[in-house]
RNA sequence: GGCGUCGUGGCCGAGUGGCUAGGCUGGGCUCUGCAAAAGCUCCUACAGCGGUUCGAAUCCGCUCGACGCCUCCA
């Protein structure tokens, strides 16, 4: 039997604004769209909280056996803001003197290279913008035909207020469209919308805009919030399971979202919309506009400002499932840090499984604590509730190793398989040492050990001492303990 | 200005009407040639003020503060 008919996830619908029991259109199958970035620069770690969020509550899915289909976006013509004429992509392209889709590829390239690193699962269909410029003309001209768009001097706007009379604009981000009407900023530059609240579905491209497409209206681009509408609507259906992406798109990215394929298709799009927080630095939303940010690169490598030393993927990942995904999070020296020892402390306890040997009888229960692991996740996806009980975990593994507990060898089996699967398959964790120390290295520092427990079996205590530290101000760290010394870099 | 979220021990960060979160740090102990590492253990908080309740950090109200959205943003 699937573990999916075993375990009820509760998930967080902001739609409703409530946990709700997740029940799939079709039993056994998901369909989940996920907003992925804009590649005009390079994507910076609150952008990549936001992909592991759902990269973990994927892996999950995937680990109850439900058949997913995942789709996450590449969003590669550009945005265009109000008071601006030309959109991020152009910008960028006109700055450095390069085509857009040198831009693109540049950044979707460099997109890749960071989920790469931080041991992303590749999404079922990571579609393009540029790519269904033809649905998105098809959709514009059915929202045209029926009456909620207009056409004026080339480009094409929803007509919001329109839309408002019969459906309801502002369900999901809980705004009254009287109130934004009444509080609307004004606009310097002239607008060609009958309302402020009306959005661009096609824009017509001025001379210096270089990404332009031909359509009925003019040549143009798409608006903004077109593509996730087309996209989601191909290739998932006209109502699909779960819609997810970062707290700041909910209004109004997904709002217009769903006006848009209410007018398409007469009926709502998503079943459960979820929205992952923030991640803050120095208190404040990263964020690529204001520069507030931290790049996953300087993060691993170590070459930034913020912090005192490099921090590896698995370690950011582990800082960052540490929190709920409905939680703004604040990066920090300190928090990465702490992180960073806890992380170690929990693989250093993996890696002892191994040498647990059964007993004839069990004296944990161990079928409870994996009862908790899945309560955990099942509660919306709690990730720090499951990393409390790998730690749990970690303290069986030490009662174990020290034959101060006992547990069967099919219990063993399951202590060990479930361990593994939460760490390793659904949080997304890589193990300590996998890559970072070759054969040779590790054969010299067995070596440098094997010598200097030689001295410290003549107690050459200088010897012993000098060898020990100046390994420590190379970085590798030697470790006494009752099986013999071990070491780590 | 409007709408919304949040305010937890030295730090990070869960939870929620009564019962231990967890991690890190710090103290103690074990181990050790010494140290480190590792393990065990201790430190019991919920912004403030009212209210509801047998009982609230958890529900309600107000105050203060932080943040987010309202404009591109994960």
């Amino acid at each position: 039997m699937e573990l999916y008919k075993q375990h009820q996830i509760k998930l967080y619908n902001s739609l409703s604004g409530k946990k709700e029991i997740f029940k799939p259109i079709i039993d056994g199958y998901i369909g989940m769209y996920v907003c992925g970035p804009t590649v005009y620069s390079n994507v910076h770690l609150g952008n990549v909280r936001t992909f592991m969020s759902f990269d973990m509550i994927y892996r999950y899915f995937m680990h109850l056996g439900y058949k997913v289909r995942y789709v996450r976006n590449i969003t590669d013509a550009g945005h265009l803001t109000d008071d601006n004429a030309e959109d991020k992509i152009s910008t960028k392209a006109r700055l450095e003197k390069l085509e857009p889709m040198e831009i693109v590829q540049r950044y979707t390239v460099d997109f890749h290279e960071v989920l790469k690193e931080y041991n992303f699962l590749s999404p079922s269909i990571e579609p393009t913008a540029t790519g269904h410029i033809v649905e998105q003309i098809e959709a514009i001209q059915t929202i045209i035909d029926n009456g909620l768009a207009y056409v004026i001097n080339g480009s094409v706007y929803f007509d919001v207020l329109k839309y408002n009379e019969k459906e309801n604009y502002g369900i999901l981000s809980k705004r009254i469209i009287e109130d934004a009407i009444e509080n609307t900023r004004e606009l310097d530059g002239q607008s060609d919308k009958k309302n402020p609240q009306d959005f661009a579905l096609w824009k017509k491209a001025e001379p210096e805009h270089i990404q332009r497409w031909n359509s009925p209206w003019s040549e143009g681009f798409p608006g903004w919030h077109l593509e996730c509408t087309v996209m989601s609507t191909k290739y998932l259906g006209e109502q699909f399971d779960i819609h997810g992406g970062g707290m700041d798109l909910k209004f109004p990215h997904h709002e217009c979202e769903i006006a848009q394929a209410q007018a398409c298709n007469h009926k709502a799009p998503v079943n459960y919309w979820m929205h992952t927080n923030m991640l803050n630095l120095n208190g404040k939303k990263m964020s690529k506009s204001t520069g507030n940010s931290i790049l996953p690169g300087e993060i691993y490598k170590g070459n930034n400002e913020i912090l005192s030393k490099a921090f590896s993927p698995s370690v950011t990942r582990f800082f960052i499932m540490q929190a709920h995904y409905r939680s703004i999070l604040d990066l920090s020296n300190d928090a990465l840090l702490a992180s960073e020892k806890g992380y170690n402390r929990l693989m250093n306890a993996q890696q002892l499984i191994d040498t647990i040997v059964p007993s004839n009888t069990s004296s944990l229960d161990i079928n409870i604590w994996k009862q908790n692991c899945y309560d955990a996740m099942n509660d919306d996806f709690n990730s720090p509730m499951l990393i409390a009980q790998l730690f749990e975990g970690v303290k069986f593994v030490n009662l174990l190793v020290e034959n101060k507990a006992t547990l069967t060898i099919d219990d063993l089996a399951i202590f060990r398989n479930t361990f593994n699967t939460f760490v390793f398959d659904i949080l997304g964790l890589e193990s300590l040492n996998s890559d970072n120390n070759s054969d040779k290295l590790s054969g010299v520092v067995e070596l440098m050990i094997a010598m200097r427990n030689e001295a410290r079996v003549n107690k050459d205590w200088a010897l012993s001492d000098k060898i020990r530290d100046e390994l420590l101000d190379l970085g590798i760290q030697l470790k006494d303990g009752k099986e013999g010394t071990t070491f780590s870099i």
